[in-house]
DNA sequence: TAGACGTGGAC
DNA sequence: TGTCCAAGTCT
């Protein structure tokens, strides 16, 4: 990645740094909003147990979802010395709702090999060899909890400096480009509150659709508003169509007993408490217990990259062949996935 | 490297 | 209902 060559590809005339930072800074002292996990403009960061997890957190999920899931880690596990000490499975049922479960194993995988090393790196470099952490979360630790000058790019920033030297190029290939223009307007001085204030701009004014440039503190500075081309940067590629897929869910429960299963660490839902089903993918599974089966109804589940119908059967837990057969009141459905939750939400 | 990987809210 | 998308990472 040669930053250079990167600018020197753009044709965008940009704003003046000199001019970004102070105006953005002023409007971010004046606008942060308060985050369980963000220490106020101009004060000492956040410890970076908090901004970790919060980060972690917060990949590809909105604030309104994180909120009570950092809540609920920080009040069971207040350092990541306790969180280090956590089971799997704990950390996995707690987890559950939040999506994307890799984070949730990579987490404490981190946790561990932090709690080890007697604490976070401060580095981005360093920070960027431990599992779930890379290039954005790796900056974004490093410029909010040590006050190094890195350069945050997450996917509000991509746009804001999409839009500021109007950058034409579709994405994902304006990547590039857009980082190196980024890192021209990363200060010496508060990066952590740069790079939230980006974020927090890019998330309640520079919006992808609607963009409030009225309200925009950057707004005489932005190229693409003086085009008029605000709310179509940056450009997308089209995106190609979700296919559909189906399978069987089995529900075998009576009064006193459920039956689900563990699945398997890696892929999709990977670790998380299920009921058992066929694959997804036309592979057929026997049933895990002797039936007979009712028909209860149908699931339909959207993932990223497809749409997943769910033919739900009950019957009950009796010849079981396979998975684990939990006490009713052992059984916790919170601790279930969304995909899951909806499954049992057809149970009698 | 492009595809896998969740979920829920906004429009 | 459909589409987009939200503080990305891993392989």
């Amino acid at each position: 990645m040669n930053n250079r060559a990167n600018l020197r590809e753009t044709s965008a005339v940009g704003p003046d740094p000199v001019a970004v930072v102070p105006r953005l800074l002023g409007w971010y002292d004046r606008h942060a909003r308060v985050l369980p996990w963000r220490a106020p403009p101009g004060t000492a960061p956040m410890d970076p147990y908090r901004v970790w997890l919060s980060e972690v957190m917060l990949q590809q999920t909105t604030v309104a979802a994180v909120r009570a899931y950092f809540e609920r880690f920080t009040t069971l596990w207040p350092t990541v010395q306790a969180l280090a000490t956590a089971e799997e499975t704990q950390v996995m049922g707690e987890w559950a709702g939040l999506g994307y479960y890799a984070r949730a194993r990579n987490l404490l995988a981190c946790a561990r090999q932090v709690a080890a090393m007697g604490g976070f790196p401060d580095t981005r470099q360093a920070l960027a060899q431990l599992p779930g952490i890379g290039p954005y979360t790796s900056a974004a630790i490093a410029a909010i909890a040590f006050d190094r000058a890195e350069t945050v790019v997450d996917g509000n920033v991509e746009r804001v400096v999409a839009r500021l030297f109007a950058v034409d190029t579709p994405m994902p290939a304006a990547k590039p480009q857009l980082v190196a223009l980024a890192a021209t307007l990363t200060p010496d001085r508060r990066p952590g509150d740069f790079a939230q204030a980006m974020m927090d701009l890019g998330a309640t004014i520079c919006t992808p659709r609607n963009p409030a440039c009225a309200l925009c503190p950057l707004n005489d500075l932005c190229r693409a508003r003086t085009l008029g081309l605000a709310a179509e940067l940056p450009r997308k590629s089209p995106k190609p169509p979700r296919p559909q897929r189906r399978g069987t869910a089995w529900l075998a429960l009576d009064a006193s007993h459920v039956l689900v299963e563990r699945r398997p660490a890696k892929g999709l839902l990977g670790g998380t408490l299920a009921f058992p089903s066929t694959g997804w993918d036309g592979s057929e599974h026997p049933a895990p217990a002797a039936g007979p089966w009712q028909e209860l109804g149908e699931v339909r589940h959207i993932f990223t990259h497809f749409e997943l119908h769910l033919t739900v059967l009950a019957g009950p837990p009796q010849g079981v062949s396979r998975g684990l057969l939990l006490p009713r009141r052992d059984f916790d459905p919170a601790t279930l996935p969304g995909l899951m939750r909806k499954v049992w939400a057809l149970a009698p």
